[in-house]
DNA sequence: CACCATGTTCCTTG
DNA sequence: CCAAGGAACATGGT
């Protein structure tokens, strides 16, 4: 076993788009750094990123707040602001959609090409940008009554989990895309959680064994953690390289992308041998997204005996 | 130029 | 009413 068989290499899109461990990283880095930061003034440069809410009922709702609190609930962002006005405290809401980044810039420098609301605070500017305008930041917490439990809490139960898919035809790699299911899982992780299961993605939820039910459970909480641990694979900071420094993305380890783009067993490496077994990695459609599978290791048959497990390179 | 990628919501169909 | 499937959304990369 062992990973490095085709080398190093940087994923396509994972660097891109945040999952629940995209967004927890995300989420532990900015919450120091938001904390009793007063709001000075609000911009909002794409009235869709704060609907369904108006421009203006947001930035009034912003304005000479503090910032007191930040959590993740699935791939959502929940801020907690305060101040002596009306509502002591309330929440907005953030999604990063596929693109959406969130970072803090000094005073003064200029906002990115697709800014989508900046908020300035006293010697800061928070920026949320988003090339595709997919993300969310808004005052309407309704989207958090959808969400199924936290893959990494009590509430995400063996049990649960088991009975919901009772209820599904659905192919197990779609099911796991259902963030009514269990929140926070999108489709890279989805295909790397049934590869360490060794579960084949086609295989309708209620058809599978309490076996390989319990198998999709556990990989699903190792998969989401260590890629939390791996610091995700988000690029964390873009303050070296870039013009000005003291700029902040995430904040990562050295190397973290690397190391973690190397820990992506399947996804995106359609063609490229198993680390496994060898045999050849294979892409097909489901629910209109790749799916990425090896077809012997996850034949349902128990074929590959060495499951990469989470000590591997 | 055509097509593909991502997550969520909305609409349609069974 | 619900489950399931597909389009739409916006943009940049190949």
């Amino acid at each position: 076993m062992g990973i490095p068989i085709g080398g190093p290499r940087i994923p396509r899109v994972s660097c891109h788009v945040p999952e629940l461990p995209e967004v927890e990283v995300l989420v532990r880095h900015l919450r120091p750094l938001l904390k009793h930061r007063r709001v000075r003034r609000v911009y909002v440069l794409r009235p869709k990123i704060v609907a369904p809410g108006s421009p203006e009922e947001f930035a009034k709702a912003l304005r000479g707040r503090t910032f007191s609190d930040l959590d993740r609930r699935g791939k959502y962002l929940v801020f907690t602001l305060r101040s002596s006005r009306k509502p002591a405290t309330f929440q907005l809401l953030g999604h990063l959609g596929m693109t959406g980044r969130m970072y803090l810039l000094p005073a003064g420098e200029p906002w990115p090409k697709h800014a989508a609301v900046v908020l300035q605070l006293d010697r800061d500017q928070f920026v949320f940008e988003d090339t595709r305008y997919f993300g969310r930041l808004t005052l309407d917490l309704s989207p958090l009554r959808k969400l199924g439990p936290e893959p990494l809490e009590r509430t995400f139960s063996l049990d649960y989990f088991i009975q919901q898919l009772q209820r599904s035809s659905q192919p197990i790699k779609v099911k796991l895309l259902d963030q009514t299911l269990v929140a926070g899982v999108g489709n890279i992780y989805a295909s790397e959680i049934l590869f360490r299961a060794g579960v084949s993605p086609r295989l309708s939820a209620r058809k599978l064994t309490s076996s390989q039910a319990e198998r999709v459970w556990i990989a699903s909480r190792e998969v989401l953690t260590e890629a939390i641990q791996c610091g995700s694979t988000v690029p964390l900071s873009f303050g070296e390289g870039r013009r000005s420094d003291s700029f902040f993305y995430f904040g990562r380890a050295p190397g973290a992308l690397d190391y973690y783009a190397e820990r992506l067993f399947v996804y995106d490496r359609a063609d490229q041998p198993c680390s496994c077994c060898g045999t050849p990695i294979r892409r097909f459609v489901q629910a209109g997204r790749s799916t990425f599978f090896c077809p012997k290791c996850q034949s349902n048959k128990r074929g590959c005996e060495p499951r990469p497990g989470s000590k591997t390179v």
